[in-house]
DNA sequence: TGCTGTTGATAACAAAGGTTAAATTGGGCC
DNA sequence: GGCCCAATTTAACCTTTGTTATCAACAGCA
């Protein structure tokens, strides 16, 4: 993976999202970053560290979580390529929570010297990585909603809609089909239930003629179906800059 | 209610949490802004909504809220004087849930154009501000957490902590008492559970002696047990400047 | 090839939480 | 004081979800 390869998923989500200028992208592609691999399942960065740099996904998949005190542990989000999972750092030093791989990755990391630097230098830039930690914000608000309103069957309709809109972002939907590289545990732990009922509830999907989860892969079968489970609205995406 | 009397909550938390400048604090309590009053109840704003100012809560409680098709609706946030509820508007223009006063309240409206101006000429005032959204997000996630993973018991115990936590920064605690301005019903939208279940939760929490809820105020009685409950970890608060 | 560990599937039973309904409390107001 | 309305309290019953335990499927690997 070289440097041509690290940005464009990223650009690809600002272009569409907040009709960034070509300068401001010019100068982002102009930081210095490090590559970093990271396996399947592989911690990135441990709940109470204080990193020094802010990385973007490259490759792969990772989520946040956090464990609590009697062990179970919720994943807060999942993140995917063109995502910056911790640019909360660049305004407060220590994670609240851990930074997990979900599937093999490449992370490339940015120093926060740098980014600082950039941002005072090019306010533009602050202001579109601003307005990524809002709309990163306005997901976990919906995950709150998600978590506390809707049925499980629901549940996991929303969450595959809302990942499903946010991979076509970047082009990664082919035929309705995508990845999703969760165990029914991580998705059990997304959803705040256990394995075992998140069984039930594929199986009940699948039965239904909804989708299909297998090795990591959903297929959609039946759309209309699936809107109507979700009840999914995505304006909490911001997708569009003049929203 | 004057000028003098708006930003106090908002300053000690500033201060307290990020070191300001008093260069940067006189510079905010310079901005124009407009003061309104809101009933128990009234909505301040709607989902959908196109603000052209932020709020600062001067007085009384708000709270985030989201409601969805089959007409549930979730707490997402509670706001209390010295919040800035809707920041992320400077970001992106429309509200993705309502703002609500849970009490009685006083709101200093402040135009964006202004704060824009201001985030510019001083980017340590623009600094404080994205650092607010990050922390505002980081409780978010806390609440993922709270809902998906802790028994109701001990979610409700972990929910009185932190607003606790929160109104102890600004000088609103007195005797282990404060305000809670939320019906059994609200509290129930806040952790996802029904207003019956609410009301159980509450009677177990008083007969075991943790504490008392009535009329919008909460007496802790024991501390300990609460504290056993809640497991409350207030790293994501991000209270001191250093983390 | 067969071993091993992880993930997925399913069943029986238990616990938590929702639904509905009814009665009670308490504050605001005439 | 008495009325009204919202909020609280409680009970009975039902649904959803958790727990525990097996077993099957499957990938990685010696």
């Amino acid at each position: 993976m070289t440097s041509d390869r690290i940005w464009p998923p990223l650009f690809e989500r600002l272009k569409t999202t907040t009709g960034a200028s070509d300068q401001d992208l010019q100068a982002l592609a102009a930081l210095p970053f490090t590559l970093r691999h990271y396996r399947e399942n592989q911690t990135v960065l441990r709940d109470g560290e204080q990193p020094s740099e802010c990385c973007l996904i490259a490759d792969g998949f990772c989520m946040r979580a956090k464990t609590i005190a009697d062990g179970r542990r919720q994943i807060l989000s999942i993140h995917i390529p063109g995502d910056l999972p911790n640019l909360q750092n660049l305004h407060y030093a220590a994670m609240d929570h851990d930074l997990v791989a979900l599937s093999d990755c490449t992370l490339a990391f940015i120093g926060h010297r740098a980014l600082k630097d950039l941002i005072r230098e090019r306010p533009g830039v602050g202001d579109m990585f601003w307005r990524d930690t809002l709309v990163d914000a306005a997901i976990s608000r919906e995950w709150i909603v998600n978590v506390g309103q809707r049925s499980t069957y629901n549940r996991l309709a929303h969450l595959i809609v809302e990942l499903r809109e946010r991979l076509r972002l970047i082009g990664r939907v082919i035929d309705n089909t995508f990845a999703i590289p969760l165990t029914q545990e991580q998705l059990g732990e997304a959803m705040g239930v256990t394995s075992v009922h998140t069984n039930r509830i594929l199986r009940d999907l699948r039965i239904d003629g909804v989708l299909e989860l297998q090795r990591g892969t959903v297929k959609i079968f039946d759309e209309h179906k699936l809107q109507e489970l979700a009840q999914f609205d995505g304006r909490y995406l911001h997708l569009s800059p003049s929203a």
